[in-house]
DNA sequence: CTTGTTGGTCAACGCTTGTTGGCAAACGTA
DNA sequence: TACGTTTGCCAACAAGCGTTGACCAACAAG
């Protein structure tokens, strides 16, 4: 035991730090992308040196895995009752961004880095196709209905979050769930069209 | 008169060159969006010297612009039968999209450059908008109505295009037309839900 | 106090980038 | 033939990048 906490790992004092890096790197990564977000930039944002960067997180690719490591949970939804699925969905991803600034800065970046996309591809592949297997009325369609669910939500995020279109900041949660809602409602249940 | 070409301005030797660096710049930045496509890339590949580049577009910025200018030609589109306009919307984007890869590379950049952002926005504002005027219920709602277009076009280039998940790369432009179609239409002309 | 470990700074490295200016060959015109 | 313009290549510049290793201060354990 060393100390103030109790259990796993001995909480070290550079802890803080770390935590300064890492918050930092969030913010440029979301608002500059990874080429133009750099380690001095985000250095300097934590006061403190580019090499400490590199101690603790190895190299920039390291550094970013770190910055957008998150879980958008979607096995743990509430999948009833089952017609309110599409306004469930909406509402659950809404909140996932606008909580999670990493989320920004993930879509930044995977418009040009194949590893980014890739951990955007999973989400889908492990999470939605899954969900649209369970609520859908012919699993061989799970893949085509949910490719559909995460164009629609992707395409919100990306006029509303990343290019920031005035028209699109402006719609109310609300009224993105009562638009939307019914849009993945129709995705993953109705019948093919 | 010069010779080869009867008016307005002469055709030039380096014509040739010129478009050659411009169909190179495309492919480079809509591949690896604006940071990673160098000039000297975009010259090694239009087989020049990096210089040449300087010369005829000025800076990296100025060949970007001549390398994205393009008009989606909304005002031109077809405004009848009027319960067919979100299938036609649907058709014409995604004949645009496949026709000219600059819109992949306008795409990948405007998620980093406001510039290109802005390049995106203007179509929105200037022909997205009106259309939506023309058609829908409420004038007042149009830039609303119109943003969730946007987002959704934007959501289906983005996955299918830039981040290409296979789900979406794979569904048919029939299939396509049939899911989304419905889904402008309603975002158009039903009225507020 | 001594010793080993951790947290942090500093200066430099090798490399790539956008950009510039000088020079040589090819060309059109007289 | 002679001459100005166009087209192109070459070599270099300054700046910025990710990354490295030497070095110092603070701390914890014996």
């Amino acid at each position: 035991m060393t100390g103030t906490t109790e259990n796993q790992q001995a909480a070290r004092r550079s802890d803080a730090t770390r935590a300064t890096i890492l918050a930092a790197a969030r913010e440029r990564f979301a608002a500059d992308g990874y080429e133009k977000a750099t380690i001095r930039a985000i250095a300097r944002d934590a006061k403190i040196d580019p090499s400490m960067v590199m101690r603790y997180y190895g190299n920039k690719a390291g550094l970013f895995a770190a910055a957008v490591a998150i879980d958008p949970g979607l096995p743990g939804l509430p999948v009833e009752p089952r017609e309110e699925i599409g306004r469930t969905l909406v509402r659950h991803f809404l909140t996932l961004w606008e909580e999670n600034g990493e989320l920004t800065a993930l879509m930044r970046v995977g418009a040009t880095d194949p590893t980014a996309a890739e951990r955007m591809h999973s989400v889908l592949r492990d999470q939605l196709i899954p969900l649209a297997r369970r609520v859908g009325p012919a699993p061989e369609q799970a893949p085509a209905r949910a490719a559909l669910c995460a164009s629609t939500v992707l395409g919100l995020a990306l006029t509303r979050y990343v290019l920031r279109f005035p028209e699109s900041v402006d719609l109310s949660p609300e009224q993105i769930v009562d638009w939307l809602g019914p849009t993945l409602q129709r995705y993953l249940t109705a019948p093919t069209p």
